[in-house]
DNA sequence: GATGAATGAGTATTCATTCAT
DNA sequence: TATGAATGAATACTCATTCAT
């Protein structure tokens, strides 16, 4: 299997450094090969064309995201302490990978329409991790019982990703992990409802 | 002023077809002169380059978005009537221009990351608007008083674009509209506040 | 008769100056007309195209310039005198108006092989003044009775030629007029006769 | 070393070929390459960019007019001889590669200041070449002492490239080199010296 | 005569991918 | 396996000239 041997992982590493720091458009798959250290030509030994490098890459770097995720998760029990994990797991992975969260929040999305639904399709894995989050909630009362899971769902994937993408856009100036707190409220409180205490 | 000239909006209308119809990558200069219906020449007597295009789409529509938005809204009162006006016509605009939509969600996303600064830039406008139903309703009690305004912004906008994007990738088969009440709630109560009614 | 306006010899200075300062290739029609102060299609009343700008332009100093060294000429009376003369006007000439110096040396030579053909036929009324010099210097015994003409014409103007053009591309820093009387010296004693004193 | 491949110097006679039949401004890249029988891209693996294919080739071939040239002057001692044999020379090669004629004295010319400035740059070793003979021929008392090195210089060098440039655009009908002779003894002795025999 | 908005032909260069070694 | 020289398709922008007013 290529994706065991050494190269496959230097090659989407060198990818990720590469796109980060030229952005996605300087990003030669020559430059990519260098910065991995083997010719052009082996490139396309352990890769189909250039898309499957983004696509693998993506791949790998979420599949380490969701069981880093799922891993944490396991420790708590109730839907919204479930919740608070994964908001802040996400910004912590991201907060700790800086150039991951360039490539992901930004010039991954430059990428072309087919790249870009592929990429969707892989990103399907986290959104069912939302899910079952949702899911447990409402089933264990936590959540609205009449709860839309699909709209919940976007929200919470949509709110996160503009707050990472915001905060990448700003030069990352700020720590995003702290964050976690006030939005996980934010979430499970919405803008106005009075509460029950 | 070259902008009252009617070739400057045939251009940008033609622009805004041969993208959704064609891709971001697929957009030549050339296509955009034909189906405007000028020669390739005269796109220069009105934009400085296609990038200028581009920033100009957006900035054309986007205002006409926000005086429709904001027409609307002054109709109503309380600020989640408000946010409601702002949900339905954000997705109304989208829903009956699926052009407009597939180039903004899509499309328009493709381009390189200084273009992309300058849209965010231009789409500032809408994040005040936001801002304005949001720090209302805080005044007048609608809303929780200790609201993160930053954090309920990105929340708002990150989940009706999810919500929109997550639509034109489904190829717009259904219809968002129906979506504006149920979003609208889930925003104002959030995943799982109980609510005193 | 067009070339009795005003506006005819407002296009040929304005075409000089703007050449001089923005080179030929940056040389547009329209700039010369707005340093015209004409608008675009105005030109094409006095002119029939850009290469007819040129060639005029070339043609109207040029006939200054022979008239004018025509005029001191029939001051002296021998061939030495009158090449002396000839030297030392062609080189005030272009050292007093030296946008005309950087047109007529470097920018009027980037044109195409056409302009430039035409350009030498204008150039012929000049060798014809030379010409006359050197038949006269021969026939008065004051040149080697078997001179090629012909020969002697390119060694002159190669040689004048040559040096005003070194003297632009040197950003015209030393007086070009002090050369006149060594360069005489020059061309009549050649590089290493013993003279007959 | 990628001066040494074959295709460099490949590239270079295709670019004089193509350059010397179609004229500067009808030289595309793209005719070039196909003149080399290498594909358009190929032209980069050796050259910057269209500019430096023309510099590197008035280098390339002014470095073998000049050794030329210094080998053929070896043979002789007195600077008449070798100013003789300069001249020869320079006839000889221009006469010999008509499509170089053509593209020196002509088309070359019509390229924009900057590359001129720089093919004035690689013309230096010609005119040091010039000089080492005026000077030589000063010591030597073979020509006058108080010759101005300088301003010979650019006789030697005006003369002979009036004459080449007439004898192109004449379309080089008559023997150039039969005029050697004619050329170095009007060089010597000027217009009108009279001799000690 | 004078205007200036409109026209449309033409080209250097990059870079993903291949394949002989 | 690994290499890297070679390939060749694809596109924004300028500017001389025209012509309706």
């Amino acid at each position: 299997m290529k994706k065991d041997r050494p190269k496959y992982k230097q090659i989407i590493d060198a990818a990720v450094v590469v796109i980060a720091e030229n952005g996605y458009h300087q990003a030669q798959v020559s430059k990519i090969a260098k910065q991995a250290g083997v010719a052009d030509g082996t490139i396309y030994l352990y890769f189909k064309n250039k898309e499957d490098i983004l696509i693998s890459m993506f791949q790998e770097k979420l599949g380490v995201f969701i069981s880093n995720i799922d891993e944490e998760m396991a420790r708590v029990t109730s839907a919204k302490e479930k919740m608070l994990v994964l908001i802040r797991k996400h910004f912590e992975i991201l907060f700790e990978d800086k150039h991951l969260a360039i490539v992901t929040q930004l010039e991954l999305r430059q990428s072309n329409k087919e790249i870009r639904y592929k990429i969707n399709d892989v990103l399907k894995g986290y959104l069912k991790l939302v899910d079952s989050i949702l899911i447990a909630g409402v089933e264990q009362g936590e959540f609205h019982e009449d709860l839309d899971v699909r709209l919940a769902r976007h929200m919470v994937f949509g709110t996160l990703d503009e707050i990472v993408t915001t905060w990448v856009m700003n030069e990352q100036k700020y720590n995003l992990v702290e964050q976690a707190g006030p939005v996980h409220e934010l979430i499970i409180k919405g803008l106005g409802a009075k509460i029950v205490k």
